[in-house]
DNA sequence: CGGTTTTTCCAACAAACGTTGGATGGAAAA
DNA sequence: TTTTCCATCCAACGTTTGTTGGAAAAACCG
């Protein structure tokens, strides 16, 4: 069994071996979130996945236990590319980026993350619902890792007075967020362009759409 | 059969039997409600539905002619019951309401019944995005209505200036039912009362959570 | 009461499911 | 070349799935 090899992760020693069977281990791992994403977990047959990898249903043993083992995967993926992403994306910005920047830079690369590049993440948003409660506790933490790391951001934007001292911080997290993840069962890329749309959320979000004019 | 009967139903003729019958079709729509709301529609099995139905297995399809079929009908019933409940609570208003009290109302409304009242709206939230597109076609037309119900509620309160005139309804009404569907994957009963979490929303909304001082 | 209709149970079906073990091929090691 | 081992295929397993048809029961009607 390759996994062991692969947790541990050694600097590949015996590289050419153990490189062929990651690149199919992949290749089911990528047709697993695809399908996900797209029919649900249970509607997602291993037989289906073996053919959109273009392996036999039965090799899938080979490199997983079991189906749940594959679902706990592609979850976990799924939260640590989205994580991944944002964090790099705020990092990236500059020392004079004002806190609601970042923000919008966050929302910016979740939403693209979410709609457009990684099926992992796509995946976990949609079935994290209907999977076991057991399936989602095996990844909670890292869904708590990333909430507290949204946390942190909204935190610093309240503290610089860019969010208004009253504001409940976890409440309007959970608003954008539930928006942004709402948005990949409407979005229709042909009539807006993501970031327009990360940036429509963000100014939503910080200033209101109320009629009172809002500069005085 | 006597699903007929009922599709055209008169006002019960053969009084008692027609009522019988209808009582234990309620009884499978409920547990297959809730079923649906808990595990999901592929998780669920009809031998599950059956077992909380109190019959068996077999005489589901005296009533239905599938589990297709069950499934179009809870969710017709989930957004008629929303739809349904929120338009009431808006029409129950007096006159002299302004229409942000109204989108308030209904947002709490929605809430409610998604949270607490119905399990038929639930399931129909929860399932939505899992289930074939032909199953969501099925019951377009019904969700179309409703948002054009939200749609105008947002409508006049833009020509009434409550809201400003620059901002896209359709975006806006997206994002403020996304965060009210989204929050039925981690609303806690116990933190907040359903009617704060629906005016926290609201106010989100409209005043934004902005540093800035709102009020000149 | 007997006869009819409505409702329910029961046993079984074929298909599809996740999963397993053994055979097979091919490359690396000896 | 022979041997070893990784990777894949293939056929099948036992369950469970949605679904069906017929028998039994329950409710109704005259």
């Amino acid at each position: 069994m390759i996994k062991d090899k692969i947790k541990t992760s050694k600097p590949q020693e015996k590289s050419h071996r153990a490189r062929k069977s990651e690149v199919t281990r992949k290749r089911i791992l990528d047709a697993s979130a695809e399908l996900f994403g797209e029919q649900g977990y249970f509607a997602t047959t291993l037989r289906q996945i073996a053919k959109r990898a273009k392996i036999d249903a039965g090799s899938i043993y080979y490199y997983f236990d079991s189906k749940d083992e594959i679902l706990d995967e592609v979850m976990e993926i799924g939260i640590r590319a989205v994580a991944d992403a944002v964090k790099e994306a705020v990092d990236a910005l500059p020392d004079t980026t004002t806190n609601r920047e970042k923000l919008e830079a966050a929302t910016k690369e979740h939403l693209n993350t979410l709609l457009k590049f990684n099926a992992y993440t796509s995946a976990n948003i949609a079935i994290f619902a209907q999977v076991s409660s057991e399936a989602q506790n095996r990844n909670r933490k890292l869904r708590q890792d990333y909430a507290a790391y949204w946390h942190e951001l909204f935190d610093a934007a309240q503290k610089s007075g860019e969010i208004s001292p009253t504001t409940d911080l976890s409440l309007v997290r959970l608003f954008l967020l539930g928006s942004i993840n709402w948005s990949m069962q409407w979005y229709d890329p042909k009539k807006k362009s993501i970031d327009e749309l990360a940036l429509s959320f963000c100014e939503m979000m910080f200033d209101g759409i109320s009629g009172a004019n809002t500069e005085c």
